[in-house]
DNA sequence: GAGCACTGC
């Protein structure tokens, strides 16, 4: 928790929101709120963005006493820039200094003390808190905000939370929602007790258990507008949307919804290709992406407001539906589409694909145009269309590959994972899927029950598991300092590379230096080895090199944050620089014991190499090595792969190195039927 | 010879 070099500025767009306490809707519930939370266990509050939930409940909870004799109320939130930016500014509302009375907790960062009454936390956070803390204990009151995006690991969170209400009756619990999904959360916690509640005649929803509160919210009417006909292109059809609603309409600006960086440039050339055909010049029209792999300093110009006599057209992914909120749009455009991922549990690929929005999404884009002043939604699909449209999206959890939050509700005692309390139950193929991985890594014994302490390292590791394997089978190939860089770079999010469409071959030229012919993990440990050693005071060395400095200073979090793990299992790590190739340990090249190593986990992803350089999957998949990696223009036989994913018409693996066939059944001899 | 929506530990 020592790593603090990854704390993020505050963005400026956030405080925005902010208004005096006194003049926030919620002021006006305070005593009914306080009434509900200190009679029923549940309190499910239901407002809009700008009611001051998040900053006013824990404070008038902490006025109300349940932060008396050391207990805590812990609000989770899921995203680490709102438990950050909300934290200080109810320090600043109850003024006190940061990390005192009111204070934080993301992965990296710890920022509380034992003074702390009031902490905010990302809901994954809370979630590994309970490995520690089963009945979390230290808690009064639990708040889970934004419950409504049904993430992951808010919606495990809530199933835990149903399971320890029964031991700790005296827990409040409160989930905080924009949508009004709140009948659906009600009824999960009032489920299961109504057997003993239908004799004393409570027949009002949630019974004794909890309560609905709606908080006004402060919203101006949209006009919303469907197409008559559908359109075959939605990106021009925006486009000349865009162009109708700048020369007729008074000023507001625009946001238009599409669904990923090249819609996004494209649009932006069409619009500025229609600006010079028309003539355009005042008022004019200035379009900025907004997506979030564009570079930061880029994605703040969308929060400036624009020159004078200018009207801004914002074009945004899916970010600025719920993670950023930008003033003055009184115009939405919604393309009706949202890029979702998927995890199909047959054949075990992740596939990114544009679906449908669902209904609770149209409205909530739609919102974005009234929150200045009555706006405008242009939907670029018939009214037809927008009634069939699915009432909410598909929650995570029944889309993921769960393998990692199975192991970790294992950790938590919870055996019976067909039968937990799901607030939406995952379809039984994705369970089974991921049981048969847990248990092909030696996590899960025949009887499905955790191994220890293999299985319950996994749990603890915070990475996933076939990665957590290797992890654990380092030491026994004497390459654990490795393997922990190798680790640290494969969890990156962001890529270790920066991509200059321009310069393409002036990249390729700097990876290629530090490419390893056996593959991309040993390439990834050299980059890592060569940036701590040359790189990491000089950010110009990353520049020089094409190299991320940000992803690299990150990993370098994540590997301490790994290594300290491993050593609370009392497994010691003796570091090593070398170069692998000229490591040899025992007769084999250490490069050759790392590769062997990941085949300990990875021996499910493996592939074989066809003559016209397409990958055939254990299972009969034609796979693709994407550009990205080494293999995309390489000779290999046999390699196993860290990541699939099927985009567009082809399956690609990323993080590709070349093993021997002769690997996969000395580890793997249950996987691959060996006698 | 081509590309990843958004989060989180």
């Amino acid at each position: 928790m020592e790593d603090h070099q990854n704390s993020e500025a505050p963005p400026t767009f956030i405080p925005a929101l902010f208004k005096p306490p006194s003049l926030l809707p919620i002021a006006r519930h305070r005593a009914a709120l306080l009434y509900l939370v200190e009679t029923f266990p549940v309190v499910i509050v239901v407002g809009q963005t700008g009611s001051g939930k998040t900053t006013q409940i824990p404070q008038f909870l902490n006025d109300a006493g349940w932060c008396n004799d050391g207990k805590i109320v812990a609000v989770t939130q899921p995203r680490r820039v709102a438990a950050t930016t909300v934290a200080a500014r109810v320090a600043q509302e109850m003024r006190c200094e940061l990390g005192q009375e009111v204070g934080f907790s993301i992965r990296f960062e710890d920022v509380t003390s034992a003074k702390t009454k009031i902490k905010f936390l990302t809901d994954g956070l809370l979630l590994r808190e309970a490995l520690v803390d089963p009945l979390l204990s230290r808690y009064s009151v639990i708040m889970v905000d934004e419950a409504h995006e049904r993430s992951l690991s808010s919606d495990v969170l809530l199933g835990l939370l149903k399971k320890i209400r029964k031991r700790r009756p005296e827990l409040r619990i409160i989930i905080s929602s924009a949508t009004l999904q709140a009948e659906d959360f009600l009824n999960f916690f009032a489920g299961g007790e109504e057997g003993v509640r239908e004799s004393d005649g409570a027949d009002e929803l949630g019974g004794d258990v909890g309560r609905i509160i709606s908080l006004e919210g402060r919203m101006y009417p949209v006009d919303i507008h469907c197409l008559e006909e559908p359109t075959e292109d939605y990106v021009e059809r925006a486009v000349k949307t865009v162009l109708d609603i700048h020369i007729k309409e008074a000023e507001g600006d625009i946001l238009l919804f599409l669904t990923g960086r090249e819609e996004i440039e494209r649009a932006i050339d069409l619009i500025s290709d229609k600006i010079s055909e028309l003539g355009i010049k005042s008022p004019s029209l200035q379009a900025l992406p907004m997506y979030a792999g564009l570079p930061t300093d880029q994605q703040m110009y969308v929060f400036e407001p624009a020159a004078e006599d200018t009207r801004k057209v914002i074009i945004s992914t899916n970010i600025a539906e719920a993670s950023i909120t930008i003033d003055g749009i009184v115009f939405v455009i919604d393309c009706g589409f949202v890029k979702l991922r998927a995890y199909n549990p047959n054949s075990g690929i992740e596939t990114l694909t544009a679906t449908p929005v669902s209904k609770a999404s149209a409205t909530q884009r739609a919102g974005r145009a009234g929150r200045t002043k009555a706006g405008k939604c242009y939907r670029l699909y018939t009214e037809q269309a927008s009634n069939a449209l699915e009432e909410a999206t598909v929650p995570e959890i029944q889309r993921s590959n769960l393998a990692p939050i199975i192991l970790q509700l294992k950790a938590l005692g919870i055996d019976n994972i067909a039968r937990f309390d799901y607030l939406t139950p995952p379809p039984a193929e994705l369970i089974i899927r991921a049981l048969e991985l847990l248990f092909s890594l030696g996590a899960l014994d025949d009887y499905a029950k955790l191994t220890k302490p293999l299985g319950l390292r996994m749990a603890e590791l915070s990475v996933e598991p076939m990665m957590a394997k290797v992890l654990l089978s380092a030491p026994s190939f004497n390459c654990l300092s490795e393997i922990l860089t190798i680790a640290a770079m494969t969890s990156l999010q962001a890529s270790v590379w920066f991509y200059h469409d321009d310069r393409k071959k002036a990249t390729e030229t700097a990876r290629r230096k530090f490419a390893v012919e056996e593959g991309d993990h040993l390439t990834l440990l050299n980059v890592y080895q060569a940036f701590v050693t040359r790189g990491k005071k000089d950010a110009k060395w990353c520049r020089d090199h094409y190299i991320n400095y940000k992803a690299m200073t990150q990993a370098v979090s994540i590997r301490n944050q790994l290594r300290r793990y491993l050593e609370r299992f009392g497994i010691e790590v003796a570091e090593s620089l070398n170069a692998p190739e000229v490591m040899r340990v025992g007769g084999m090249d250490k490069e050759e014991m790392i590769r062997r190593c990941l085949t300990m986990g990875y021996f499910s992803h493996a592939a074989r190499m066809q003559s016209d350089g397409s990958f055939k999957s254990v299972n009969g998949l034609t796979l693709w090595a994407h550009p990205s990696s080494l293999m995309f223009n390489r000779k290999a036989d046999w390699v196993i792969f860290h990541e699939i994913m099927e985009t567009g018409k082809k399956i690609f693996i990323r993080d590709v190195t070349k093993i021997e066939k002769g690997w996969l059944l000395e580890y793997a001899p249950s996987f691959y039927h060996v006698k």
